[in-house]
DNA sequence: GTGCTTGCAAATCGTTTGCAATAGC
DNA sequence: GCTATTGCAAACGATTTGCAAGCAC
């Protein structure tokens, strides 16, 4: 369901270089944390899971970061409930799901991603499809 | 666009009832504005909306109006941006654009909504598909 | 009359902002 | 040294909650 993403350690670096974002040490732990748990954490999960192995890091920092990364589309932001946004490494096209029952978000990298027409005029920036129901594991 | 939705007035009460919904007043008049004004429009719209040509109503009730509403199936909410949910009458599948630049959300009826296969094990209770962008007014 | 609904005020929670201290180059 | 970044505390805005008064049947 939800697949891990293998980027080599120092590799997430390059990444942020790539998209224009200087790689400070809060910027890479963020986004390196991102990668290494794609379970669409919420700002205050990032924060308090960065908080017990970091020096220091703020809820604040913890914000600015995320934001500076969507705005250079190095991660993405999904709006899949009311109230918390939740935050995602892999950028590439795929479905979301939300269990009601455990809250869990899961990646449906098995179900092919259709294409979508695009009506004429509007400019298309970004597709988001979103199920909610039940899973497996909550059957 | 954004189609209007001919339901005859009195006919809402109707449909109330069929989903198990006392047709009290504020929850008519909620509804009524829902399908009269298919805009999406967040919570405290309607609240403004109805306070002008109602005799009282607060804004705890239209709060509580649309979690019942949703609960019933009667309306949808639209999850599609940060901080505000939005409020949707029509229930049935179809793909919401927003734009980033004056903020719309509109209804794309003429794409057509595409078929997605349900991954075993998951029971699917809702699709929503939302995209953002440049609408043609904008561009 | 009993239970459901309303509506005010206060609380809550996610997120942003102002601003002074600090780090990066 | 100059600019960008951090982090605290306070502000903010959407939504929920507690509770007393009012309405529906």
């Amino acid at each position: 369901m939800t697949k891990k993403q293998y980027m080599k350690p120092g590799a997430e670096k390059k990444v942020l270089l790539e998209h224009g974002v200087r790689p400070l040490k809060h910027r890479v732990a963020v986004y390196r944390y991102l990668l290494d748990n794609p379970i669409h954490p919420t700002a205050d999960t990032i924060y308090s899971e960065l908080k017990n192995n970091m020096s220091s890091i703020s809820r604040t920092t913890v914000y600015n970061v995320l934001n500076l990364l969507c705005s250079h589309n190095v991660v993405q932001e999904i709006a899949i409930e009311k109230n918390e946004m939740r935050y995602d490494a892999n950028v590439t096209n795929h479905i979301h799901f939300k269990c009601f029952e455990c809250g869990h978000v899961y990646d449906l990298h098995d179900v092919t991603f259709p294409t979508i027409a695009v009506p004429s005029g509007f400019r298309i920036d970004a597709v988001q499809i979103n199920m909610t129901g039940l899973c497996p594991n909550c059957s």
